[in-house]
DNA sequence: CACCACGTTCAGTATTGACTAAACGTTCTA
DNA sequence: TAGAACGTTTAGTCAATACTGAACGTGGTG
């Protein structure tokens, strides 16, 4: 299982999510669910990743609090075991969804903050509002669209 | 002009931003620029953030590279302007679909890794793969259509 | 009951990242 | 040509972040 192509899809992982703003370590746990064929423990997990325990614990729990990763338990074993979740794709973009809202409500805030009057600031801050209003509305209808044909 | 709810939308920009894994120096710097009524200097973002020119500088130009800046000159001055380059926004969500296409190519790399057997973790790359193929095509769509309404 | 086997938490540590002040290079100007 | 006005670079500092080892709590098991 520990194949070189394998070993590096995990690290490349782990830098795809780095660059997203989380930690490496998080990316490359979630790189080895994405190649486990089974739920991994977290004692699994510590062995191939050469992390602390204490860490693939703290970043597998976040893992699955971000909707990517589940907990599942294993009849006759008290051990916790972790496999990507079902939809967990949908569920990272749909959270993007949620921060082009917030966008698109920051654009609000700035229009009250630049008053009424015209000015090259208030059509830089409609742009923004109506660009985010546009990628959001049309985005979830996206997600909604791949339900339809993969759920 | 360094009213109240201008400065809570800087500041607020600044948090958006730093979520996006990006400084928050940064995302200040960049609401700065989206409420300012003409191109500012360094000195004049220097004042208004309080931050080092160093600090200003560079936040500037990585703004600059990001495309979401542009540098302009003014007559008869030779200190440097920024303002909010045009189609911000179209760019920025450009480099997303960017990112999109290199998860895409990630699950590619994966499903190679994982062999031609069937098995949970094929099924999960294949859904990752086409989750992201449908996702950077369609968006780029988006940004098509977007482009054809307002550009 | 004593002992394991787990997972979590916590204090300490190391690394990363961003900001600052100062030095620097360049271009204009008196 | 000396000096001022800029923007950039660099070395150093500081804070935030993530990881580790150890202690801890909890629930099963002989």
């Amino acid at each position: 299982m520990p194949n070189p192509e394998t070993r590096q899809f995990i690290e490349r992982m782990g830098l795809a999510i780095e660059r997203m703003g989380l930690s490496r370590t998080f990316g490359r746990l979630f790189g080895l669910l994405m190649v486990a064929d089974r739920p991994l423990s977290l004692d699994e997990m510590v062995e191939r990743l050469h992390v602390s325990k204490a860490s693939v614990s703290t970043n597998a729990r976040s893992c699955e609090e971000l909707g990517l990763a589940r907990r599942v338990g294993v009849r006759g074993d008290r051990k916790d075991y972790y496999e990507i979740a079902p939809r967990a794709f949908e569920h990272v973009t749909a959270k993007r969804v949620v921060a082009i809202h917030a966008m698109a409500g920051l654009a609000a805030e700035g229009l009250v903050a630049v008053g009424d009057d015209p000015s090259p600031a208030r059509d830089r801050l409609t742009e923004m509002l109506d660009f985010y209003m546009f990628m959001g509305e049309q985005i979830e209808e996206l997600l909604e669209r791949w339900r339809e044909v993969k759920g």
